[in-house]
DNA sequence: AATCCACAGGAACGGCGGGCTC
DNA sequence: GAGCCCGCCGTTCCTGTGGATT
């Protein structure tokens, strides 16, 4: 018998539950679609256009929006032949600075050219700049910016004044900039600096969290089209649409786990798919997103996430951080390796809890003992160990925990 | 209401690695 | 190769914070 067999098939076509999957028809967003085609009208009325910033939590449809949005002003706007109008698309998603952004921009408005991308890294912002203002006017009419997942560039916001404004300021004579803008952060806009702020005239249209109707209204198409007739068990879109509304309202958590379940049930050689395989989707998703966390930390990172497992062994959490770095500093001697400072050590805490790695408690017991947090981990002892031992740095380390952990099972085993 | 503890976390800066132009 | 530029990771210095205590 081979290693290899065909699989009983519980999909019918997996595509609807790909993240590129664009469905012909938007669901649960009319409001947002309205304010959003009222904004795009100008262009096609040859009028000045806003700014368009999208703010919602991922998953909650910005970019689907966009891409039906602006496929159907392309197919509308043929149908004049005064209209000049063209898009370009970056994902911001490891772009940390404007200098970054400027640089995907004119590598994708040269892609379609078929020009030579230009390096990520060693001409200044100016230059950067100049060639952006180059190819805008190479392009001309009315070009569409779309900037997607800008909270990312932070508090250097320098291409958000000058692409507004590089008409005004005379580096591009025949093109009419408009930038959409999408950001999973609320916060954004209030970060950007002043100047930006006061310049950058826009609309704005939020897009809320799905509930778990609306999950089940967006799932149910998708869901009919991938599976195979009677493969789908009642309970099982409710449930998803149930676990992705109740962590964070999002379609594409949400299709994933629909997708997760099918494959778990799939590779069972399930001839269904049970509320049973959604729940076990569940978790195999979020285990691997925290091992990916985990993996991506650096060794500074893994030496904390260690101090922090050994008093996680001990049973002796929440540890506050003053003796969390007592433990870190050892961790480093041991390893050999330069150890940060307090302040630094906090950071890497603080990176951690965003990955939610770790739980953050904060203890404030005034004159006595003054403020500070306390930390523990938030997700299983072992998975920690599992990803240090499998770092050759820290793979003695590990073990020696792996084992005072065991002695403290036992005896935690016995008090009760 | 004012004070004070013990940190949290913002701001500014610096050195290093890597890649650019000329 | 000199003279730039940027991002990353780290440091130092400092102001902010909020409940128990006075």
């Amino acid at each position: 018998m081979g290693m290899f067999q065909r699989e009983r098939q519980v999909f019918a076509n997996a595509e609807p539950l790909d993240d590129s999957y664009e469905p012909e028809d938007i669901r649960e967003r009319d409001k947002e679609l309205k304010k959003y085609q009222r904004a795009l009208q100008p262009i096609i009325d040859n009028r000045p256009t806003s700014n368009i910033f999208l703010y919602g939590k991922t998953g909650t449809g910005k970019t689907v929006a966009t891409k039906f949005m602006l496929s159907h002003l392309e197919n509308d706007a043929a149908e004049y032949d005064d209209i000049d109008f063209s898009t370009v698309w970056v994902r911001c998603e490891n772009l940390t600075s404007s200098y970054q952004v400027a640089i995907a921009l004119v590598n994708e408005l040269r892609e379609n050219q078929g020009g030579d991308r230009i390096s990520t890294t060693g001409y200044s912002q100016q230059r950067v700049f100049d060639i952006l203002y180059e190819e805008l006017n190479a392009l001309g009419g009315t070009v569409v910016i779309v900037l997607d997942e800008i909270d990312n560039i932070g508090h250097s916001d320098d291409i958000l004044y000058g692409l507004p404004r590089a008409r005004s300021n005379g580096y591009v004579d025949d093109v009419r900039p408009v930038i959409v803008g999408i950001s999973n952060d609320f916060q954004f806009r209030d970060n950007l600096s002043p100047k930006v702020k006061d310049t950058l005239a826009e609309k704005e249209i939020l897009f809320p969290p799905y509930d778990a109707n609306q999950l089940r209204s967006i799932l149910e198409p998708r869901a009919d089209k991938a599976f195979h007739d009677g493969v789908l068990n009642r309970d099982v879109v409710p449930l998803c649409a149930a676990f992705a509304a109740q962590d964070s309202g999002s379609a594409r958590q949400a299709i994933r786990l629909l997708r997760e379940a099918g494959e778990l049930a799939q590779s069972a050689d399930s001839n269904t798919i049970t509320e049973e395989h959604v729940r076990d989707a569940q978790d195999e998703l979020e285990k691997n997103q925290l091992y990916e966390g985990m993996q991506e930390l650096t060794t500074q990172g893994h030496a904390v996430l260690c101090a922090l497992a050994y008093y996680q062994s001990l049973n002796k959490v929440p540890v506050r951080s003053r003796d969390l770095y007592e433990q870190y500093v050892k961790i480093c001697d041991r390893l050999d390796a330069d150890s940060v400072s307090e302040r630094r050590v906090r950071d890497h805490l603080s990176d951690m809890n965003m990955l939610g790695l770790i739980t953050v408690y904060e203890q404030n017991e005034g004159l006595a003992a003054g403020r500070y947090h306390e930390y523990e981990l938030d997700i299983p002892l072992q998975a920690v160990l599992e990803v240090l031992l499998s770092t050759t740095r820290f793979e003695e380390l590990a073990n020696i925990i792996q084992s005072t952990a065991d002695n403290h099972h036992q005896s935690g085993i016995s008090r009760y």
